[in-house]
DNA sequence: ATCGCGGCTGCAATCGATTACATCAGAGCT
DNA sequence: AGCTCTGATGTAATCGATTGCAGCCGCGAT
C-alpha cells in the first residue's frame, strides 16, 4: 500500500502508473510510446494515471534497454568562439524538435578522454567542427558523424562545407574589379584546411586577374590581424587592399590601422571571411564572404537524424553549400593620392 | 563459447572483461571504479583484460543503477548569443574535468518540453541563464540549480551575478567625471531584471551627481541601439553622453551615429555594458562595464559540483562577483562647440 | 459446435553495470 | 586448537523501461 507521501517524494516510475491505472507496465509503456497498440479505454485510463502520478519517463532506463541515447554530441575546438554559436543554435533546434538532447564538448582534450566521448553510450551521433583530431580516434567511433565547415580527408565522414577556394576567389575578384593591383592575403593557421583552400583560391584569383599577391601569416585571430597590419604598413609600396582569412582577423587589422592613423577604406580596402554577426555593424561595415552557418548546422543535423532514423549510412560527401560575397563599406577603389610610380 | 568475431563486432561489456580476466563482474566493476578494493594482482589482470577486449563503460547502465546522469544542463534563451559562448566554455571546462557531460538547450520552448528537460533523468543539475521562465516549472525540477548573470526572485535557487546597479552607477559617475551634465540611458527590455537594476543604478548615479538623465527604450539589441541613436539625435539640446544597457546596443548606437555623420566620442560619448570580446576592437574601442563571464560560469559550475558531491544544498544566494569599468576610447569630455546657453 | 484469427493485454526476460550481503582463506590472538 | 577479524572475491538483487512470446476473449466462418 503506497501512502500519498511516498508518491510525492519518490520519482514515480512506470510501475506506479500501472498500479494506478490497474494495468501492467507493458501496457503503460505501449500506451505511451505506441498508442495504437492499446485499446482506447485503456489508453485513456493510462493517460489519467500518468497525470495523477506526475510520471516522467526515466531516460537512462529507456536508453539502456533500447541501446540508444537520443542524444547528439557537438565537438568544437573552442566553445567560446563566436563563430560557433549560430551553428550550435541551429543544430539544437533541429535535434530538439526530434527529441534529441545536444551535448557539447571542447574537442581539445587528452586523447583518452576524447576517445571515450564517442564510446560511452551517451551519444548516438557526432557533429565535428574540428579537422585536427587524430583520425584513429575519430574513425574509431562507430557512430554516424558529420563534419561541418572544417574537414579532414582522413576522417571517414561526410562534410558540410562551403567551397572555400571559390569563395576566396570571389573576394579577390571583387578587389580586382575595384581597381586594386597589389593585394595582401592574411592567411589562417598553416595546417588548417580552411586556410589552405582560402589561400589557394586567393592565389588563383590573383593569378587570373594579374594581381600581385603577398601572403602574410595569421591564425584567424584579431591579434594576428593586428600584427599583419603592422607588417603591411611597413611594406613599400603598400598594397592597397587586404583579404583576411577571417572576419576577426579583419577586425584586428582595421583596429590596428586606426591606431596607426590609417583609414579603411580610404587608405586600404579590407575584406574578411565568415560574415559573423558583428560584421555588418563594424565601422566601417565589413565587406566579407558570407558563410551560411545556420544553414550548415541545420543540414548537418538533418543528415544525422536521417541516418539515425533510416539506419542508412550518411552519403560520403556533400555538395558545397552556396555562399556569397557581401559588399559593405570596408572596400573601395584604391587611393589615388600619388599616381603609381612607373617601375 | 565466444568466437573472436563476436568480440570485434559487439561492444564488449563488463561480463566479457570478467570472462577474459577470469574473475566476476563485480570484481571488474570494483577494479575500475574503486581500485583499492581489489588485490593488486587481480587488478592488473582486469586492466589487461580491459585493454584486450577494448572495453568501455556503458554510461546508460551505470546511470540507471546509480540514479545519476553525470551530466549538467545549460539553459539559455538564445544559444547563438555571443555573450553566452564564454560562459559555456567555462562551464564545460569545469564540468568536463569532473567527468560530467554538458548538455545545452534553448530555454524558450513549450512548457511541457521545457519541464521534461529537468525531469527526464538525463541531467543532475541545471545552469539557468534565463530569468523569464515559469517559476512553477523551474521550482518543479528537484535538481541543484544555479542562475547566472540574470536571475528571478521567484526561483528557489542561488544566483551568481554582478551588482548591476553598482556597476551602472560606476558608468554614470565616469561620465560625470568627464564633465557631462545631460546624459541618456538606453534601457534593456522593460521586464528584465538586469535592465531594471541597471536603470536604477544609472538613476542613482545621476541623482547623486546632479545629472539630467533621459531614459530611452531598448532591448539590448543592436537594432534598438540604432533606434535610440535616432531618437537621441532628435533631442534638443542633445545630451552629450549615452550609457547603453548592453555592448550590442552601444555598437548599434555608434554605428547609427556614424551613419548620421556624428562621431564618437567627439560628438557624443558612449558607454556600454558587458565587455564582450569585440568591445576592445570596435572603432572606437568601447568604454564599458566588464562582466567577468568566464568567472561567473566557473563559479556556477563549481557550486553545482560541490552540491552534487557533498550532497549539501547550494547556499541561498551568492556574493556579487566583482566587476569594473573598462575605460577605452568611446568616452571623452563633452563637446565644447557652443557654450551651453543659460536657461 | 469447433476452429481460426485478430486485437488486447500480461508475464517475464532483457539491457549492462553496481552493490548489499555472503563466503572464504588466512592471519593473529589467547 | 579454537576463535575472531580482515581483506578479497563471488552471488544475486537491483535500477526502470521495453518487448518477444503467450494467453485470453469474442466473433465470424465452416
Amino acid at each position: 500500500m503506497t501512502r500519498p507521501e511516498d508518491r510525492s517524494r519518490r520519482r514515480p516510475k512506470i510501475a506506479d502508473v500501472a498500479a494506478t491505472a490497474g494495468v501492467s507496465t507493458a501496457t503503460v509503456s505501449r500506451a505511451l510510446s505506441n498508442p495504437g497498440l492499446v485499446g482506447e479505454a485503456t489508453r485513456a485510463r493510462v493517460m489519467d494515471a500518468v497525470e495523477v502520478t506526475g510520471y516522467r519517463i526515466n531516460s537512462a532506463a529507456r536508453d539502456l534497454r533500447q541501446r540508444r541515447a537520443r542524444s547528439l554530441l557537438i565537438l568544437a575546438p573552442n566553445l567560446s568562439n563566436t563563430f560557433f554559436g549560430t551553428i550550435f543554435a541551429a543544430i539544437q533546434k533541429v535535434a530538439g524538435e526530434a527529441g534529441l538532447a545536444v551535448q557539447i564538448s571542447d574537442s581539445r582534450l587528452e586523447s583518452s578522454r576524447l576517445a571515450t566521448l564517442g564510446h560511452d553510450g551517451r551519444t548516438d551521433a557526432i557533429v565535428l567542427l574540428d579537422g585536427a583530431l587524430d583520425p584513429e580516434i575519430v574513425n574509431g567511433w562507430r557512430l554516424p558523424l558529420v563534419q561541418l565547415c572544417e574537414w579532414n580527408e582522413d576522417y571517414d565522414a561526410p562534410a558540410i562545407t562551403i567551397d572555400n577556394a571559390a569563395a576566396a576567389r570571389l573576394a579577390v575578384e571583387h578587389l580586382a574589379q575595384l581597381g586594386h593591383r597589389r593585394i595582401v592575403h592574411v592567411e589562417g593557421p598553416p595546417d588548417n584546411v580552411l586556410a589552405i583552400h582560402r589561400r589557394a583560391g586567393a592565389h588563383a584569383g590573383a593569378t587570373a586577374r594579374g594581381l600581385e599577391l603577398t601572403l602574410l601569416p595569421g591564425d584567424f585571430t584579431m591579434e594576428s590581424g593586428e600584427a599583419a597590419a603592422r607588417r603591411w604598413a611597413a611594406m613599400t609600396p603598400r598594397p592597397t587592399a587586404v583579404f583576411c582569412a577571417s572576419d576577426e582577423c579583419a577586425f584586428g587589422f582595421i583596429a590596428e590601422c586606426a591606431a596607426m592613423g590609417l583609414a579603411v577604406p580610404a587608405d586600404v580596402s579590407v575584406i574578411g571571411f565568415d560574415d559573423v554577426d558583428f560584421a555588418g555593424r563594424f565601422l566601417p561595415a565589413l565587406t566579407t564572404v558570407h558563410q551560411p552557418r545556420a544553414e550548415i548546422g541545420r543540414i548537418g543535423a538533418e543528415r544525422l537524424l536521417a541516418a539515425l532514423e533510416g539506419g542508412r549510412p550518411l552519403g560520403p560527401r556533400a555538395e558545397p553549400v552556396p555562399t556569397r560575397l557581401v559588399v559593405r563599406a570596408s572596400t573601395a577603389a584604391p587611393p589615388t593620392t600619388s599616381p603609381r610610380p612607373k617601375q
